[in-house]
DNA sequence: GTCTTCCAGATTGTTGACAATCTACACCTT
DNA sequence: AAGGTGTAGATTGTCAACAATCTGGAAGAC
């Protein structure tokens, strides 16, 4: 019966604002936020079936907070109910994906107009500072460094533009767009990378040119939705890459 | 124990299409998109609490599947979830509103794009339709067929922009705007009202002039900000409009 | 009279048990 | 032997009871 599992930075706080963080604390809470890590971390693979009872012994919980986390992850887009049969997390499909590129090329391009005219120096300090890091992790072929760099500037720009609704929105894309890109490369090295773009798009704020900076970022993010489909194309195409997991598709035929 | 009071529109159906709709009807589906209908129609003030155990004997089921739901509402944003307090319908702040119209502006303005240069015939048709309808509302002050009349025309520019995850992102924008719209001016009977504006963006996209009609849709829905600000700015003063519902903030004090 | 303290009722959080449903395998029929 | 059928086990759906927490008011101290 140990919750023991569950409590990780529990260290002792001012006081002041442990009380918040007790607040939002609660027992199904924890377990979606679990949930999502290991989904996003790739510990459950997409279209993995997920067992109630295991989960929640795995957590050291019972049930009933593990069905309401499910819940939580089904309305977030992660996870797919299935009535009388359980929770799968959510594969998404290559047109699905390419419409999600779509929308947040469509935000983007927005960040992008908006920043020229708003980004302050700091601000600016701040994505040149990325930037950087990633050439020097492209420099070395260090994918592990610069993808999480990658997902950073980009979020970094949406926070600057100082929309939350837009933060939680674009957060929201890029989840699902995180479980597509687990489930079909997950193991191909080869890393879509595109610097120059970034610099040229942290060069167009700074020089206050909202329709060139809206531009590069459209640009850039529908060239990140291109770049993915050659990678799919090009890793589908030599290596026998079948279908990943057996689609649990299909009631009555087997 | 009847669980009569959810079953609404359950007339027999071809029995193909019979076996997905009992799919997706679980209990705590089916509590969801009844609760979600009362808040959107008001039936539950903004701000409002809502009981488990009463919510569960209302409709007729016990507390597990009411929480499942409140769990997935929260998620949607249409509630807010306080620890050991409850649950309560969620109060929109004039600056998060601010924020989607924002959002929405951004996305409309795309689909605007988009839609002079993919929009056909048909689809024209069925707009100018709408537009007819409203103008004949707007002549009639009937603001009960205007206000959907409006929702319809603006979520059909979405659908016709052929991007379902947009869609969907659209309507959790609005679903929280009509929150708070319902919250503010409830019985304000004065709905901002343009016509002109719509028909200039059918006319805009009929003509196929991509940035004329993004830029028609963009301004629009920042108008619309711009009228929520100023109907909200005549309710408060005159009518004395204090806080319509005691915040349950302010945990110590009283 | 005002403030603090404490308690009873109400409400939420969590759990384990029971019912309904599905899955997989063994068995029977042809 | 191939295919359909039935049943046992596992899994999900729902519920009611118990524990923890909160709220509001009454009693008492100053």
């Amino acid at each position: 019966m140990s919750k023991s599992a569950l409590n990780k930075s529990t260290s002792p706080r001012p006081a002041a604002a442990t009380i918040a963080l007790v607040q939002s604390n609660s027992l199904p809470m924890l377990v979606q936020k679990e949930l999502e890590r290991m989904i996003l971390a790739g510990d459950l693979a997409a279209g993995a079936k997920l067992n109630e009872a295991a989960m929640a012994d795995l957590l050291g919980v019972s049930r009933g907070p593990v069905r309401e986390a499910f819940r939580a992850l089904e309305e977030s887009g992660l996870v797919r109910l299935e009535k009388n049969r359980g929770v799968f997390v959510r594969q998404i499909s290559i047109e699905e994906a390419d419409e999600i590129y779509e929308v947040r090329a469509a935000l983007d391009e927005w960040v992008g107009r908006r920043l020229a005219r708003t980004a302050t120096a700091e601000q600016l300090k701040a994505l040149r500072s990325i930037v950087e890091r990633m050439d020097r992790a492209a420099a070395q072929d260090d994918v592990d460094a610069y993808y999480p760099l990658n997902l950073d500037f980009h979020e970094r720009l949406i926070m600057f533009a100082g929309n939350r609704k837009l933060l939680a929105t674009y957060r929201r894309l890029v989840n699902e767009l995180n479980l597509f890109r687990r489930q079909t490369l997950a193991q191909d090295g080869t890393l879509p990378i595109s610097t120059r773009e970034h610099r040229d798009i942290v060069d167009k704020i700074a020089a206050g040119n909202a329709a060139g900076a809206g531009k590069a970022l459209h640009e850039h993010v529908m060239g990140s939705r291109e770049r993915m489909h050659r990678s799919r194309a090009a890793a589908a195409a030599p290596r026998r890459h079948l279908a990943v997991i057996a689609p649990p598709r299909d009631r009555k035929g087997r």
